[in-house]
This record gives structure tokens, sequence and C-alpha cells, in this order.
DNA sequence: ACCTGAACACCGTTCAAGT
DNA sequence: ACCTGAACACCGTTCAAGT
């Protein structure tokens, strides 16, 4: 039976730095936090051990490598990724709401996309939900099972490549971003025009738009290439 | 003037291990050697200068630092594509045939895709020649400027990715990444039906084409895209 | 079974010193 | 201007030793 921790005891255990025991789950949480507020390149075995108070040795009970813990912090993050019931009336709409979100859900955790391309297929239980969706949902379009697929491979990828060009700025104040954009739009414009002609006279439309409407543009070409194969 | 070189000089400098002067272009080239037949991670400052037989330090002289490198290979890859005249009339196909060769270049540089993704945007001189001919390409198929500026975006990008997923298995044989197709599809058909019923009802199809049939699905879809908002 | 410190073989980059 | 060795502050992973 249990007793009441004794005073003294209790004072021990708040002065005592907070060192929960390691586990799996700890270990991923940590790494993402790390992500969120560092980056990608911050997630290190010894970074991450670090801020649970120990040495990176200690990880290695838990996780075969590095690149098993990348892969864990991306299952944990594609959990965030929200998934609707088919409706197969609404296949065009329920496709554009999940990639966006999962693009919104990445961009959060700026890097995280870059682990996709990466690994081989993620497999996790989580990627698994969020691709027995895409499939479902796609399946309404009228394709044969085939094309299914591959239509689904191919719009996931694109959203992939997209959040990890989003994130690709990760660390770049809004007026640091821009500045930039104007000084490519300069560089562009100062080109020679007879090697490069067009180039130099669509510099106007070159920026226009932000990575939400570049994006969403290029998924409707994607998913209008779907209708116009559908039934 | 010069004068012939007496043997005794010859000889040593037969002896002495090939060593040419330093120069940028030789630095890029040594670094794609390596990524070659290494891989991307293998491209590192020291390993770069001793294939060059210095110390790493001296690369600082020619190039800023490694990001600079990468974009510099990147820069010389791209410089392999071969860019066609823009035949109006046959854009489709002139598209599709510059980003086939777009993905057979960079797949036969296993990892350069991933500088691409983590540069802001690609502004050397051979990247900017691939970019004025995919614009003045895609003109003919007769979109709005801005939209030929997005598709081209898209279409790039979703290049981009697939020659980066292309390469992620770089180092495994043709019989490693057979057996892990074969288990990758066990998994999938041993998946609970009832929480995955398309995924496993999909298997027999999920597994079919291989890369080159996908990217060239995808990038159908695209195009089609193109082709609805054309005139 | 889990945790640890120390060690090994690596990194990118800087800097004072040389030519 | 270019090159260098040494140093600094990092890496991932292994291993023998501890509990």
């Amino acid at each position: 039976m249990s007793v009441p921790v004794p005073p003294w005891q209790q004072r021990a255990a708040r002065e005592r730095p907070v060192k929960r025991p390691l586990s799996l789950e700890l270990i991923v949480r940590t790494a993402l936090e790390l992500l969120d507020t560092e980056g990608l390149d911050a997630v290190s075995m010894r970074k991450v051990a670090q801020r649970l108070g120990t040495g990176a040795a200690s990880l290695y009970a838990h996780v075969r490598n590095k690149d098993e813990l990348h892969e864990l912090m991306l299952d944990l993050v594609i959990g965030e990724i929200e998934v609707p019931d088919p409706d197969p009336a609404n296949w065009r709409q329920q496709i554009k709401d999940l990639v966006n979100r999962q693009v919104e859900v990445f961009s959060a955790h700026p890097g995280i996309a870059q682990v996709v391309l990466r690994t081989p297929a993620p497999t996790g239980s989580n990627a698994l939900t969020v691709t027995e969706a895409m499939l479902s949902i796609l399946r309404a379009a009228g394709l044969p099972d085939r094309e299914v697929a591959f239509a689904v491979d191919a719009i996931a990828l694109f959203a992939t490549a997209a959040a990890m060009e989003l994130s690709a700025d990760f660390g770049l104040g809004d007026e640091q971003r821009a500045e930039r954009i104007r000084q490519v739009e300069q560089y562009f414009a100062a080109l020679p025009a007879d090697r490069f002609p067009t180039l130099v006279s669509m510099v106007p439309v070159l920026s226009q738009g932000d990575y939400r409407e570049r994006f969403e543009f290029g998924l409707d070409l994607l998913l209008d290439g779907v209708t116009a194969r559908s039934r």
C-alpha cells in the first residue's frame, strides 16, 4: 500500500532537476521541441540528450539511430493532420483540404518535410492513416485503381516538396525574406535581354503570388489532370 | 621564351603527386566526383580538400562555405541538361523531354536534388538558361503569363522532388531494392483490413510501375491541367 | 534491461602565420 | 592573394562498465 511521502523527500524531489525517466515517447517529443525551436539540423542525438539531462549514448537504448528518431518524429507530426471521412461527392475539395492541412502541419515543424523525401516510404501508423484517406477519397474521382495510386503518389510528392521549399527559409525574418525577393527581382531585371528574353519580360509576374497561391495553383493543375481522366 | 625542361626536373615532376594548383573550377569538379562516387553526405570540405592533397582551410580562399560549394556543384550539373529551341507547336512534348532530361541528369548525380530544395532560388547561369527555356516553351501553351510562371514553378518542383526520391536509395543494390519492395508489399497486405480497407484492397496496384512510369503520370497530370487552361 | 562516460572517427569554420 | 596547420566547437556511434 502507498504511504505519504515525508516532507524532506518531497523537497529533495522538487529541488532535483525535472528528470523524468527516459522513454521512447519522451525522447521523440523532446526532439520535436528542438525541431520547432531550432530546426532539423539542431536535432542531434547529443542535443536531444542534453535536453533530457543525459548523454547521447543513453538514447540508443530506445532508438536504433538518428534516422529512426527522425522518422518517429515525422510520424508524430503526421499524426497532427486531421483526416476527414470520405464524401464521394466532394472528393476534390476533400483532397485539397487534406493536402493543405498537410502542408500547414509540415510548415509548423520546419525541416520535417526533408525526412519524408529521405525515407523510402513512410510506414508509420499515422502515415498509413493519411495514405488510406487520400486513396479512399481519390477513388471517388472514378479513375482506375492503378491511376488512383499513381495520382496519390504525385499529389503527396508535390505537397511534400512544397512544404520543404516553404520551410527552406526558416530562421529568416519577414523583412529579410522581402529584401531577398526584391534583390532577386532586381537581378532578373538586369539580366541580358538577348540571352534571357522571356525571363526578363516576365519579371513583373515572376514574384507575384505567395507560396500559398503558387501551391494552390499547382495542386489545381494536378486535380484538373485527375478530372480529365475521370469516368 | 621557353626552354626545354631538363630531364631531372621532368622526373621530379612526375614523381610528385599530381597536384594542380587550386582553382574554383578544380574544387567544384573534384566535389562532383566525390558526389558521384560516394553521395552528397561525403562531399565535406575536408574530403574534397583531401582529394586535392590539401587541407579544408585552403578551400575557403575560393568558396565562401559548404553551401556555396553545393550550389556551384548544382549549377555545373544543371549545365548538363540539354535545352531545345522552342517549337510552339510541340510545347507539350518539349516540356516533357526537358523535364525528363532534368530528372535523368539529377539522378546521375545522386543527392544533388536536395540542394535545389534547400537553395532559395537557383540563380546560377545554367539554372537561368533552363528556366528561360521552360518559360518560353510553356508560353506557347497560351496561358496568361502569370499562370505560365506558376506552372513552371509547379513542374520544376515536382521534377526536383521526383529526382530526390529517385536518388534516396542511392547505395542500395538492385536485389536489395526489390527485396524491400517485396517486404513493404507484404507488410501492407497484412495490415488490418478494417482500419485500412482501401490500402489493403489496393495492394496489388500500389507497387505497380517503376519510378519512371509514376513520374511520367504525374507530369501528365500537370500538363493536362495546363492544357485545360489553354487558350 | 537500461543507463553512463569515455573514446573513436569524423564534421565546418576561423585564425594567425607563412609565402 | 593564396595557402597552411592547428585549434575550436561540434557531430554519430560504439563499447566496456555499471545498476
